[in-house]
DNA sequence: TGTACATCAGTGAACGCGCGTTCACTGATGTAC
DNA sequence: TGTACATCAGTGAACGCGCGTTCACTGATGTAC
């Protein structure tokens, strides 16, 4: 093999200025590629053109250095999005546990809190987020339900009272959010989050028993 | 030019077989790209792949002919998606006329037909849905919310009681509607249509005033 | 009626590009004796 | 301590592919005289 500049070689810009793991710590490149790749997400906002050549040049690495620890481009993908879930489950997990902190009388605003996790993470991560949810890929979002399920039937244990059972409603509540959350997404200009949490008021206040809080929404011509 | 084969000519499998439209009727061709493009996008599910090759190959034509009706790849997406809006504006508006002839006096029927409507399209035609209302684009859903804010205003004339303003609740309905079905597209396999249906069901059910119908749902996991 | 020419619908072949993936390799770091 | 070898992390260069797009063209259909 010749040193020789033949037909369409590329115009690599190398590798210069990486320094490669000590030995035996070849697997944290992966969670280089992984975090490269998360970057790159966030820039495109799409999985189309999430290639693992750009990956690689956000990683500052040979395109062929992802063979170590990936199967495929499909295999990065994929462990990119258990990655993500993983970080949203936290995310409602936490946001719950500190709506119920702040003040355990507050059943509709445990409820939001939760919500609100999942429209934030959504709109400062679209790209992420539709990787996740959208597109034809068979979403497990079993969790969010079962997670969401859960707070509200310890709310109706706990006195509150609700116009759906609490599975129905926390399918009601998630998939009305995952539409305004879509959405948003699809404005060119992503409106202003408020509007979003508005929405998500007015849901709650649709499942809660009792008068529709949330109030007249000015402008929101989602 | 020399007719020899060099390099990576295509395998092309020819034109032969198709008739070229006569004088004057050269537009004809542009119907047919569109149709072609329609039906490549319902095999393929999504628009990524829906390649100017592809789309000839499906038109029985050469690859080249598109460039007389579109000036690029956007332009015939772009009309695919005018054309598509159209077809979703006509069957909304067909089902609320049909519903209000059908019992004047079921204001939930009426507007539960018009979101039957665009659900069956979408479950239909998952590639055209997302293609119109999901993704990146700046999708310019506005007419969905006239023509059900519109309706519900009339029903609101005709005696029924919303919990909301017409126009938020028509924003209820649809950014709920949106996410049920863009749960069942996101599924490897579309779960039946009926489970979407009792969905929009309890949706209506809630916007309206008065006890919630729809009942429970069992099997809808999503 | 014939014939030269214009206009039209549509095409074949090629272009350059970036992609996923493969493969033989390099050079630093560790281990055995 | 030195030295031969094994193992590791990572790479450069190439492969074949399908893509969007361009361009000079072909051949049928019409029009002018």
């Amino acid at each position: 093999v010749q040193n020789v500049l033949m037909r369409g070689e590329e115009a690599t810009v190398g590798t210069r200025g990486r320094v490669r793991n000590r030995w035996g710590q070849g697997e944290r490149l992966r969670a280089e590629i992984l975090a490269a790749a998360g970057r790159l997400l966030g820039e495109l906002g799409t999985v189309d053109g999430l290639t693992l050549r750009g990956v690689a040049r956000q990683a500052g690495i040979a395109p062929a250095s992802i063979y170590t620890q990936f199967a495929d481009r499909a295999a990065l993908i994929d462990a990119l999005v258990a990655h993500e879930h993983e970080h949203v489950a936290d995310l409602m997990r936490q946001a719950g546990e500190a709506g119920a902190a702040a003040d355990p009388g507050d059943h509709a605003g445990i409820v939001r809190a939760q919500l609100y996790a999942l429209c934030r993470y959504s709109l400062a991560h679209p790209g992420h987020y539709r990787l996740m949810f959208g597109g034809a890929r068979n979403t497990n979002a079993r969790y969010l339900v079962d997670e969401l399920a859960g707070t509200l039937a310890a709310r109706e244990s706990a006195g509150a009272r609700l116009r759906l059972p609490a599975d129905r409603a926390a399918i009601v509540l998630l998939v009305g959010t995952h539409g305004r959350v879509a959405i948003s997404h699809a404005q060119a200009e992503t409106g202003p989050e408020e509007l979003v949490l508005r929405f998500v008021d007015e849901l709650v206040g649709l499942v809660f028993d009792g008068p529709v809080s949330g109030g007249p929404v000015s402008g929101d011509r989602a």
